[in-house]
DNA sequence: TATTGTTATACTCTATAACTATA
DNA sequence: TATAGTTATAGAGTATAACAATA
């Protein structure tokens, strides 16, 4: 469709071919995207996937992952709640909601305390250890965000979050 | 932490519990996110589902995903690309590409021609009804972004383009 | 030795369906 | 009969490691 005029076969392009080996037909940079730019979904993505891995590796030294933290501040924020209220809320499939909190139940940071109203449902509570350790993510998270801020700046985050309001 | 005076069991709360049964302890919007709002990872997180979910709906009659449309436009832009450098520009697993590659080979939109330069490469090209496809593809893609017009506004998706143009 | 494409494994996440115990 | 939590399965997606052919 477009750029039909673009390289047709595999030959090294002119430059580059000389080093030790390893030559490369294309640098990343030098290769269109076309359409894909211009698509908010494909750019979003990509930031996301960025996003993401600076929260797994600044979260590292404890071990949250961006779910697992979003499980922990919604429980945080409003103990008592069912599974399914938390499920719901963070658009997580009570399926998936069971193993995470499996996972946080092992290592002690939540309990889940069979409720009298409703005995097929679980109040979900932080332990005492669990609300200590949620206020070191806190602060993991916010060292987090200022990665994000170095990354596009003040004022864009600022925009972001603005225009993304609805979607939380 | 915070918000620890909130409800601490499961009994409804006062208004509510009235219908045919099916009493929720909370509606949805009434559970607050503390510190998840204010991440500019959750709410880029929300938002990128939501237009994953969409493209996936408007692209559904055609049968594709994002990430096929992006190896698709990637290499309608540029023929003859090596599956290594379709892998890296677009963030890729080269051993996931394969699998997809795999698979619109199989829908004949794409083949792999040996490479005469390096025998070790395959040159990637659209086939004929792979171009026409990919246009039409194109024309749905449009679509999409025209529901992410509507749903954030026409100046905020600029806007956000704007701010991700370094993550493309 | 290093790289390309491939196969394989494991773990995360999403999407379902079905089961149990309650309601 | 419907719902909450659970178990199980299947498919995407990510992250690795290893292998054959080739450089």
């Amino acid at each position: 469709m477009t750029a039909s005029t673009a390289r047709t076969d595999t030959r090294p392009s002119p430059r580059k071919r000389a080093g030790n080996g390893a030559a490369r037909q294309h640098d990343t940079d030098e290769i269109g995207l076309d359409a894909l730019v211009g698509h908010a979904g494909y750019a979003v993505r990509r930031f996301q996937i960025w996003i993401f891995q600076d929260f797994i590796r600044t979260l590292g030294e404890v071990g949250i992952r961006p779910t697992q933290y979003s499980v922990l501040t919604v429980i945080g924020a409003n103990p008592g709640l069912s599974q399914m209220a938390v499920a719901n809320r963070l658009g997580i499939e009570r399926a998936r909601l069971v193993h995470l909190l499996d996972s946080l139940e092992q290592r002690k940071l939540v309990k889940r305390i069979k409720s009298k109203a409703d005995r097929r449902s679980h109040a979900l509570h932080l332990t005492a250890p669990g609300e200590t350790a949620l206020a070191k993510f806190k602060r993991l998270a916010a060292e987090h965000e200022r990665h994000v801020e170095e990354k596009i700046g003040k004022a864009n985050r600022q925009r972001l979050l603005r225009i993304l309001a609805g979607f939380t």
